[in-house]
RNA sequence: GGGUAGAUGGCCGAGUGGCUAAAGGCGACAGACUGUAAAUCUGUUCUCUCACGAGUACGGAGGUUCGAAUCCUUCUCUACCCA
């Protein structure tokens, strides 16, 4: 099976220009990718394009990683509807350093063998480029009319707050990434998600004119969730790769809660299991769907892949504490257990407050499980919050040394699947 | 430059002097059910407060009024039309 036949099975193909399979085809081809510097960690939305790489390799093309040092200090307008914010020089640095390290995870670049991955950084042929230059060499190939019948252009362009030039350019500068990798890395393939199709084919565009050169281009969905919401985010906001940023038990657990319908299209994206193996697994789902066989195998694959073997296990033992027995009593989690509980958020508390007695929305208020005493109220009489699995059924509750665990430790839940380990010392 | 229509809570959108912390919808969070799903039903959803209550808030500023999202002045921004 070949690259693109690969990636088709697994639904990671939404847009391709002619021509593309057979170019991959005829010979070992370097193919990018841009990734924005839009934070210190890319999340769990970069991870098909680092995919794509990935299996790109896998078939023996060489795959190169931008980082959009310059573009990313202009901004994209696809798919905002309202102009963004620029980012400042300093924390685009950080951003990127951050964001190249761990790129450099995921993919080979042993430099002996052919297809090694390369990382290269717009910024560096951006950096001396004055803007007479660029409007005259790369502005002269494209028509105004050309790019205002983008798509994410023309959004902006009909919508409420307009566009700036910057954002409007930004297209010419990716455009001229490709152009450039083309003729420096001689990249004649450029993926990312279908969002980047427009500027994508603004770069193939500009390599046609402007070096006469073929290039070409395919985009993978957009992931969405089957009831519409939102891929990756949770109560807690976005999932990311940065063990700091997002424990892999939180992330783990992430992919264990997808449903049914999700985990039968992300296990063929984020998992390398061959066919065979992910059409045995969605059968034996439907032979015992409340198994969440499913489920299990896209987590463990997927944070192997992310974390190594090790936030696996982690995740795991946690999981398996936290959720294997749930109508065990607390009680019977041992010291150690609680103790080694990593991946949950884990709160210092003073034992005087808990040997005087504290009611229980001071506490949940001052261990900044909640925000607020309002809030923790709220959640209190909505019947949401639980300590030592036990639900807290009134306000008029006090927090004091007979709950303790082990003489030392509060489990406390916020709705069913948040877990805070409040540690008690002076 | 001239004219017209607009700007309401995370989003959409009702509201033209007091009964408006502002209908309704979406989203989000929680509960029930369940498989730590989905769907469904229920509750919550400006901030602080155990509560009484208080403080902010209908683009910005100022004014009229006992009282303003609602009326007036002015400014900013957006869309459309004319030049």
């Amino acid at each position: 099976m070949n690259f693109i036949e690969e990636l088709r099975w697994r639904g990671m193909i939404q847009d391709i220009m002619p021509g593309t399979e057979e170019q991959l085809n005829k010979e070992q081809t370097s193919a990018y990718i841009g990734f924005d510097p839009t934070a210190d960690s890319l999340h769990i939305g970069s991870l098909v394009p680092i995919l794509l790489l990935v299996h790109l390799q896998k078939a023996g093309h060489k795959p190169y990683a931008l980082t959009g040092g310059a573009t990313g200090m202009v901004g994209d307008p696809s798919g905002k509807s309202e102009e963004r914010n620029l980012l400042s020089e300093d924390i685009l640095q950080h951003n990127q350093s951050a964001v190249k390290k761990q790129l450099s995870k995921f993919l080979d670049f042993d430099e002996a063998k052919p297809n090694a991955a390369v990382l290269v950084n717009n910024y560096d042929w951006f950096k001396e480029m004055f803007f007479l230059d660029f409007i005259r060499d790369v502005g002269k190939h494209i028509t105004i009319n050309y790019m205002m019948a983008k798509d994410s252009v023309k959004k902006r362009i009909e919508g409420e707050s307009g566009i700036s030039f910057t954002e409007f350019s930004y297209q010419l500068i990716q455009g001229y990434d490709f152009y450039w990798l083309y003729k420096h890395h001689n990249c004649k393939l450029q993926m990312g998600g279908s969002d980047q199709w427009g500027n994508i084919l603004t770069g193939t565009e500009l390599i046609r004119r402007k070096a006469g050169g073929e290039a070409f281009a395919f985009t993978c969905p957009l992931l969405t969730k089957a009831d519409g919401g939102k891929f990756g985010k949770t109560e807690k906001g976005n999932i990311w790769l940065d063990a700091n940023r997002t424990s892999p038990y939180e992330f783990y657990q992430f992919w264990l809660n997808a449903s049914d319908d999700d985990a039968k299209k992300w296990i063929k994206i984020f998992t390398f299991l061959s066919k065979d193996a992910i059409d045995n697994l969605i059968n034996q789902h439907k032979a015992d769907a409340s198994k969440r066989i499913l489920q299990k195998e896209l987590a463990k694959q997927i944070t192997v892949f992310v974390h190594d073997e090790n936030g696996l296990q982690q995740a795991l033992e946690t999981t398996g504490k936290l959720f294997a027995n749930q109508n065990a009593a607390a009680e019977s989690l041992s010291e150690e257990d609680l103790q080694n509980l990593e991946g949950i958020i884990k709160i210092n508390f003073d034992l005087l407050k808990i040997n005087a007695g504290i009611d229980i929305t001071s506490f949940l208020a001052e261990t900044n499980i909640f925000q607020s005493k309002g809030e923790a109220k709220k959640m209190v009489q909505n019947g949401g919050v639980s300590i030592n699995r036990k639900k807290v059924d009134g306000l008029q509750m006090t927090v004091n040394t007979s709950l303790l665990l082990h003489n030392k430790y509060l489990l406390v839940q916020k709705g069913k699947k948040n877990y805070y380990l409040v540690i008690v010392a002076i």
